[in-house]
Parts: structure tokens; C-alpha cells; sequence
RNA sequence: GGGAGAUUAGCUCAAUUGGCAGAGCACUUCGUUUACACCGAAGGGGUUGUAAGUUCGAGUCUUUCAUCUCCCACCA
């Protein structure tokens, strides 16, 4: 097939600021997000981690955006009908807080404006900012169906979440009760375990002395003095010397003075504080646990704003911070205090809003994850799901196999709400509970106020979001399982397992085969990005200064998968630079061209020496490329095919291809132009997935075959066109060039100065009498003048080994013999310790057995060429420098 | 307390199955040759954190120690 391009609008430089919104606009409109697009071809489903609706673009987004839309293009390329599906969460208590935020600023809150009229204008808030995070996206390329846009409170997803409410409820996995949880008080709710991160801090450890009712007292230290209003029981282990024989006795609860036991259990550390325990079950998880043992009282001393409540006595209506203090000072007045220390401990700390988490007794829902999560560790472990990079099998085994259970309510209003109702009996108003996809017949039911943890809906995404609990659609029959699930490492608990988790138990099928977790991005120091520290880098900013094609580029080759990105926007810039090159290349071409021109490579008999190394170059780097990809490592695919194009097809190939392209030979220039033209196709090809904007427009200045790139086939390689023999040759041109400017910089010829060359060639005359013209375009050889085999050394001529091929550079006056031979004998003592280690390992029988066959060979091979090289070395030194 | 990762050039990072340790930035010297100065040429810079082991051969596998980071866990 012939092609012809237009080639005089090429502009000099890629302009993507005009291009990007161009070229996204063209493939959208066209349908190319689409998985129609490939209509026959094998399904491929990544399922989009959803942003919070609400929020804005940041790094995570950027890098998550960039490989999966890599692995979309690629299989879209590969001719599969690759669906990205995006989406939303509604992300409850970040909106939430949002929302109560901008109703604080209007001088009201959510409970005064009341529930119905805060989700009004929480809604009202997401129809505002919620298109930011969408439109960002298309900023970065992502070439997911937008059409398909999915939000975790559609009535679809929303359906989805009931109905599994529902079925886990009937299935009695779902429970409902009074139990110890981490308390958000700032927030309002409960949250989960993983809600919950402890860091250490300094506080102070509080000792002092706990009355006995017969007198004396027992010292006890704690962090947190205002629960010792909610004792129930001091604790001393039964071991201990010192104490054991104080339990059965009685301990009175300062300042307010009420009586508790003294119990014994090995729980108790004699080591550390005082070796006795103060215990508040109504305030902390080991009490709870000692408190069921023990069968001892509860006690709440709290409300759900953190203030102590009627139990505290004189205390209640304070806020526990300010009761801290005052109890202190009341038992230091009333001399029961010891001392303070200052204490390096963990603090638990709400994730989103920061304070304080409580541990306190309400009522809540919960699932039973034991059956649920074993399922889920089975099917990584059968092999039915696999994560990338393996490590993170290990930690996601160990959290499912001491998992606890989900507390799914939350005391919030933006969400789903859970599908149940209370009626009155027996005069308690939550005597009777109704839960079902419908609100109950009858008078009196009273809807639940809680709503669902977030990640209850988003668990279900990749079933909700195509069409699940209607599986019997073409939609879910296609789409369901997924493919590929990419995401950070730091969900792997919060949304990864517990996705696997609901998909094999409401589908018996794993959700995706392949879970890819990255690692986050952070600053070039390897610090996560804060904006107290203010080292807070926007990708729009980058983009804008760049372009999207480098920013990406830059995330997916700057690490491996798993591993934190430490970002260098250094690299950025260099990766933009890379664009520019390529896209010189391009033009090169293209100013090259003349008319129609026939696509794909000439017979490869009929190629010349340059041009059978290049293609064989590019069979090698699309085989490596292809493995890399089969095993997710895009950042060394991206990194070898840079290195193919900058550091072997442009400043090798395309200076030695000007000489055909400027010269008379039509024949020689039309395979050039052929061979050019289909490795830059090639290069653009295997490029589009990283970079997709500048390969699709610069695609559009050479002949092609297709209507775009984001459709083209993806290269396959063929092992007929690697071709060692061309690759040898050609290196040795290579390295005679290079000789030729080193031996010349040594000299300090004029760089402008064309001199001549004589050339002993050894073994390689046919080779070198063909291709001399690539010297003077290469090293600014002016003739090359080859030698008969046996023709003396020319005189005043500075000298260059490389292999069993001397070249020699006239320097007329200019040889400093001296100097020259300082060279040669530098040289000499390279080569000769190249040939002793060599000679060494093939002296090794070890190496020579064992090693296999082709790396032997490689040894011998060079050997061999050294051997050459000392030989000549020798004769010039001989003749020079006796 | 348990687990994971990292440690390679001054800085940021690569190195796919064990097979001649590489890039970019920075540095030195030089050069505008009509694709590209957003470029090109030549160069300096490494005992791959430590100590041992396995192997013909180790950045890569095993073990020791050190330093840093992260995750998990109920010591007041």
C-alpha cells in the first residue's frame, strides 16, 4: 500500500497546548474509548478507582491515570474491546465535612438546616465540584468510556448496595449491637479500624495511688486520667510479689468514691508502669476484653462529642480534656497523685479529621468476615488472583487471617442508608427491626438514621458498575469479572480486599485476575507531600508547563511497581526534551519524503548494512518491550525504547541514512525513506500508551496505514529481520567513528577541519569500501584511503585499533610522537588486561561448561577481536616508538 | 513486638531468567555540520551500605549487622 503525506505543514515544534484538547476531542467524538471499538475482539475491563467526587487532581490521580490508561490503549492496540470504566465515590465523610464546612462559613450547620435540606445542598455541592476531577482527567489522556460514567450513588450501584445489605443480613452475617468502637468525636461517627492511625507522640503518663478500702492504696499510672472515673476494677497479675495478695480486696475510685475489685490476671505487665492496671472497659479495648472475662461492670462516662456525661459526677458537661486537668488538680489536692513523666506512646488518631479517636460503647452494624474473608484469602492463594508485585501477598494473607469486623455504620448523612426500620415493643422504640429493599407495610416503622461506610459501596464497584445484581444483561455477561485492578498499595485493605472479598461472595468469581498496586508519589527528597511543608506539586502545573505527555512518561518510568516515586521534575523536563526529539525525527523525515511511498520494510536482501542492524535493533527492543509488558514493567519498556530512539536510531542510523536520502541513487533513497519511515511508525506505536498525544499528532506527518494511531496495531516482532552479522558490521563502523573523534579531540584537530583517513581494514574491506561515506558525515572525514594488506604504516599519522581494522589520521606536522605513543601504549595496556581476564575465564573449565553456550561465545568472540587489536597495537608501537 | 521495602556515580533513579554496572541532572573540554542548542561530540566520576556464604560467575540468591522508610499489632 502507498501512502502520501502532506508535508508542509509540519510545525516545528509540538504544540500541545493546541494539540492535546484537539486530538482528546477527535478520539472521543470518533468513539475510540469505547470497547465497541473492537467490537470482536476478547473483552478487557479496568475498573477506574474512584476519585472522591469532589476533589481535585493531585499526583496519585496523575500516576494511577497514567498507567492505566497505558494498559487500556495497549490491549485497545492489541485489538481487544478494552473498556476503562470511570467513575465517582461519593466519599461520605470527606463530602460531608466539606459541606458542613461551607454551611459553618454561613453562620448554620447541619443539624440546624436538618437532614433533608443538608443532603439538598450537599447534592446541590456536588453537582458544582464534582465535574473538576472528570475534566482533569481528560486533561491527562485517560481514554476511558465516559459514556459509561458511573457514581456510587446512582440508583444502579445504590441498588447494588441494598441488595447486598439485604442478602448478607439474610444470611446472618449482618449484626447489630452495642459494642466498644473507635469513636470519631469530631466527626460525630464511628469509624473503622482502619480509620484509626496511631502515632507516637509525647504525653504524660499520670501515676498515682488508687485508695483501698482497708487502707493503703496500690500505685497505677495511665495516659488518660479522666477514664478513671469509668473504672470498674484495678488489675495486678497474680505473680507479682508485691500485690498478689491485694486481690478480692476492695479499691475506692477517687474523688468520686465508688467501690471496685481488686481482680488478678496474667494480662498485667509487672514490668511496666507500677505492675497495677487501672481498668475501663467502657474507654479501652484490653479493659473490654477484661471486662467480659471477668464479667466486670461498664461503665460510659462519655458523650458522643467527648464531654463526660452524669457518670463523671461532678466532671459532667466538661469537655475530656479540661476534666484531665481538673481531676489531676482535684487528686493532687487531695494527695493522690504520685508523679508525672513524660511518655512516648501511640496516639490514635482520626484519618480525616485529625483529633483524637475514643474508644466508646454504641450501638452499631456490623458484617462477620471470617467465611467472607476466607474465600478471599483462597483465591489469591489457588492462584485465581494475582498481585503485582507478589510482596503484597503476604501482607494482604496476614490482614484477612486476623481480620475483625466491619463496622459498617457511620453517624453520618451523605451515603447510602442502611435498609432498616425500628418499630416500638414492648416500649423499647428499637424493639423490632424490619431490614429489606423496601420499606416495610404498617404504621409505626421508623427508618435507621445511620448511612454505610463508604467503601461498602465502593467494595461492590466492579459488580455494581456493570449492571450487578442484574447479571443476566450482555453488559455484566461481557464485563464482569474485570481484568486488571490498578491501584495504590495504601488501599490494598480498604478497597482491594474488600472488593475481592464482596465479588467471590456474591458472584463465586473473582472480580479481576490482576491486582497492579503502586506506590505513592513524593517529593524529590522522598518526602509525601504536605501542604504545611508546602512541597506540594500540581500536575495541572506540570502539564501546563509541559505538556501531559512528559508528566506521564516521567510517572511511569521513574519507578518500579509497588515502590513510592520519588519525583525529580527534572525528569520532567528531560522527558519533554524527549518529545522534542522525537519529534525532530519525525520532521527529518518527513522533509525527506517525496510523494506516494510504499509501506513496510523492503525484502531484507535488498537492505544495506545500516538499515539491517536498525531493523534488527528494533526486533530485539520490541521482543524485550513485549516482555516487559507481559510482566506490567512499564518503566524499563518506556526507558528501552528512549534508549533505542535517542541513543541508536537518531544519531546513528539517521546521519549515515542523510547520504542516501541527499544523494542521486533513487533506488537507495526510496528503501531509506521505507525503512525510516516504518521503525519511526513502529517507535510511535510502541510510544502511544506512554505518551499519547505527540505520537498520535506526530503520526499524522509520516505515510500510514489507518485513520489513527490510538486504533493502530500494535507491534509484533518477527525473528527473521534480527540479524547478527549486520549488527557486528555496523558496531564496527560504530566504533571506528568514535575512534576517530576521540583520536582527533586528543589532537585537537579543528572540528571543522575535513581530514583524511587511510584504513588498514583488516578483515572488513568490502564493508568499509562500501560505507566510508558514514565517516565523513559522522567524524568529518573528508576521503578514506584504504590500504593495501600489506602496506607499511603511513608516517606522522596519530593511530586507531578496533578489531583486526587500523585507521590512521595524517597530522603532518601536527604528530608529537612522544605523546602519540603514550596513546598507543595506554591502549596497549587495556587491551592486554581485557585479553588476561578474558583469557582467565576461558581458562576456567567451571565457566566453560556451565556458563551457557551464547555467553561462551561472547568470550571467545571478544577475545579474539582483542587479540587483533593487540597485535596492531604492537606493530604500530614497533614502528613508532622503538 | 511482627512484617515489608530501600540502601547502586555528588543528586534522582534504572539494570526483565545470576552473564562485560547504565541513564538523566550536575561537572570538565569542545562544537551552531540545512531534524533538533529543547542539540551534538569527547571525558571525569562506582570496592553496588556491612560482613560472610552459595556459584565457573552475584547489584541480582542465602545469612549477619547497620541506617532509613512504610505497614500491621490491645502494654496501661
Amino acid at each position: 500500500m502507498a501512502q502520501a503525506i502532506n508535508q508542509t505543514d509540519m510545525p516545528s515544534t509540538f504544540d500541545y497546548e493546541e494539540a492535546e484538547d484537539r486530538l482528546y476531542e477527535w478520539w472521543e467524538s470518533n468513539g475510540w474509548f469505547k470497547p465497541e471499538v473492537n467490537k470482536d475482539g476478547e473483552s478487557f475491563v479496568v475498573p477506574m478507582p474512584p476519585p472522591n467526587v469532589t476533589g481535585a487532581l493531585h499526583l496519585g490521580h496523575a500516576l494511577f491515570s497514567s498507567l492505566e490508561d497505558l494498559m487500556t490503549r495497549y490491549e485497545r492496540m492489541r485489538g481487544k474491546a478494552a473498556l476503562w470504566l470511570p467513575g465517582t465515590d461519593h466519599a461520605g465523610i470527606a463530602t460531608q465535612l466539606q459541606v458542613e464546612k461551607l454551611l459553618q462559613s454561613e453562620g448554620t450547620s447541619r443539624v440546624d438546616v436538618g437532614r433533608e435540606e443538608f443532603l439538598a445542598r450537599t447534592w446541590q455541592w456536588k453537582e458544582e465540584k464534582g465535574g473538576r476531577i472528570q475534566a482533569q482527567l481528560r486533561k491527562l489522556g485517560a481514554s476511558c468510556d465516559w459514556s459509561r460514567e458511573r457514581f456510587t450513588l446512582d440508583d444502579g450501584l445504590s441498588e447494588a448496595v441494598t441488595e447486598v445489605f439485604v442478602r448478607l443480613w439474610e444470611q446472618g452475617l449482618i449484626y447489630r449491637g452495642p459494642r466498644l468502637v473507635n469513636w470519631s468525636p469530631g466527626l460525630m461517627t464511628a469509624v473503622s479500624d482502619l480509620e484509626v492511625e496511631s502515632k507516637e507522640e509525647e504525653v504524660l503518663l499520670y501515676y498515682f495511688k488508687y485508695p483501698l478500702k482497708d487502707g493503703g492504696y496500690l500505685p497505677v499510672a495511665t495516659t488518660r486520667p479522666e477514664t478513671i472515673l469509668g473504672d470498674t476494677a484495678v488489675a495486678v497479675n497474680p505473680e507479682d510479689e508485691r500485690f498478689k495478695d491485694y486481690i478480692g480486696k476492695t479499691a475506692i475510685v477517687p474523688i468520686i468514691g465508688r467501690e471496685i475489685p481488686v481482680i488478678g490476671d496474667d494480662y498485667v505487665d509487672m514490668e511496666f508502669g507500677t505492675g497495677a492496671l487501672k481498668i475501663t472497659p467502657g474507654h479501652d479495648f484490653n479493659d473490654f476484653e477484661l471486662h467480659e472475662k471477668h464479667d466486670l461492670e461498664l461503665i460510659n462516662i462519655m458523650n458522643r462529642d467527648a464531654t463526660l456525661n452524669e457518670n463523671a459526677g461532678d466532671y459532667a458537661g466538661m469537655d475530656r480534656f479540661d476534666a484531665r486537668k481538673q481531676l489531676w488538680a482535684d487528686m493532687e489536692a487531695a494527695d493522690l497523685t504520685i508523679k508525672t513523666e513524660k511518655y512516648l506512646t501511640r496516639i490514635p488518631r482520626s484519618q480525616r479529621g485529625g483529633e483524637v479517636v475514643e474508644p466508646l460503647v454504641s450501638t452499631q452494624w456490623f458484617i462477620k468476615m471470617d467465611d467472607i474473608a476466607a474465600k478471599a484469602v483462597k483465591a489469591v492463594r489457588e492462584g485465581d488472583i494475582k498481585i503485582v508485585p507478589e510482596r503484597f501477598t503476604k501482607v494482604y494473607y496476614h490482614w484477612l487471617e486476623n481480620i475483625q469486623d466491619w463496622c459498617i455504620s457511620r453517624q453520618l448523612w451523605w451515603g447510602h442508608r442502611i435498609p432498616a426500620w425500628y418499630r416500638e415493643k414492648d416500649g423499647d422504640p428499637e424493639g423490632e427491626i424490619y431490614v429489606g429493599r423496601e420499606a416495610p407495610k404498617g404504621d409505626g416503622w421508623v427508618p435507621e438514621e445511620d448511612v454505610l461506610d463508604t467503601w461498602f459501596s465502593s467494595g461492590l464497584w466492579p459488580m455494581s458498575t456493570v449492571g450487578w445484581p442484574n447479571e443476566d444483561t450482555l453488559d455484566y455477561q461481557k464485563h464482569y469479572p474485570a481484568d486488571v485492578l490498578e491501584t495504590g498499595h495504601d488501599i490494598l485493605f480498604f478497597w482491594v480486599a474488600r472488593m475481592i472479598m464482596m465479588g467471590l461472595w456474591f458472584t463465586d468469581k473473582p472480580p479481576f485476575h490482576t491486582v497492579y498496586l503502586h506506590g505513592l508519589v513524593r517529593d524529590k527528597e522522598g518526602k509525601k507531600f504536605s501542604k504545611t511543608i508546602g512541597n506540594v506539586i500540581d500536575p495541572l502545573d506540570l502539564t501546563a508547563e509541559y505538556g501531559t505527555d512528559p508528566l506521564r512518561f516521567t510517572l511511569i518510568t521513574s519507578g518500579t511497581p509497588g515502590n513510592d516515586i520519588n519525583l525529580d521534575v527534572e525528569r520532567v523536563d528531560y522527558n519533554a526534551r524527549f518529545i522534542n526529539k522525537i519529534w525532530n525525527m519525525i520532521k527529518l523525515v518527513n522533509m525527506n519524503l517525496d510523494g506516494e511511498l510504499e509501506l513496510g520494510l523492503p525484502d531484507k536482501s535488498e537492505l544495506d548494512i545500516p538499515s539491517r542492524w536498525l531493523v534488527s535493533r528494533q526486533q530485539k527492543l520490541i521482543q524485550s518491550v513485549q516482555k516487559l509488558f507481559d510482566n506490567y514493567l512499564y518503566g524499563e519498556a518506556g526507558n528501552q525504547i528512549l534508549s533505542f530512539m535517542w541513543d541508536e536510531f537518531a544519531p546513528w542510523y539517521l546521519e549515515i541514512a542523510k547520504h542516501n536520502l541527499y544523494g542521486e541513487n533513487e533506488a537507495e533513497k526510496t528503501k531509506t525513506r521505507r525503512v525510516m519511515v516504518h521503525v519511526l511508525d513502529t517507535c510511535l506505536r510502541l510510544l502511544h500508551p506512554f505518551m499519547p498525544f505527540m505520537t498520535e499528532e506526530a503520526w499524522k506527518y509520516i505515510p500510514h496505514d489507518g485513520e489513527a494511531l490510538i486504533i493502530a496495531k500494535w507491534p509484533e516482532s518477527d525473528a527473521t529481520l534480527i540479524d547478527e552479522e549486520a549488527e557486528s558490521q555496523m558496531m564496527l563502523i560504530m566504533d571506528m567513528i568514535q575512534a576517530v573523534r576521540k583520536t582527533r579531540k586528543e589532537y585537537n584537530v579543528d572540528p571543522s577541519k575535513r581530514i583524511t583517513a587511510l584504513v588498514a581494514p583488516g578483515s572488513q574491506r568490502a564493508l568499509l569500501e562500501k560505507y566510508d561515506y558514514a565517516f565523513g558525515r559522522l567524524c568529518n572525514v573528508a576521503t578514506i584511503e584504504l590500504l593495501a594488506d600489506d602496506a607499511p604504516a603511513p608516517e606522522n599519522s596519530a593511530s586507531a585499533v578496533v578489531r583486526d581494522s587500523t585507521i590512521y589520521l595524517p597530522l603532518e606536522g601536527m604528530l608529537d610522537v612522544e605523546k602519540e605513543c603514550e596513546r598507543l601504549t595506554n591502549e596497549r595496556e587495556k587491551v592486554t588486561a581485557d585479553i588476561k581476564k578474558r583469557e582467565g575465564k576461558l581458562a576456567n573449565a567451571g565457566f566453560v561448561n556451565n556458563a551457557p553456550e551464547p555467553v561462551v561465545q561472547r568470550e571467545r568472540d571478544s577475545l579474539a577481536e582483542s587479540q587483533a587489536e593487540l597485535q596492531k597495537i604492537d606493530g604500530l608501537l614497533a614502528s613508532l616508538c622503538q
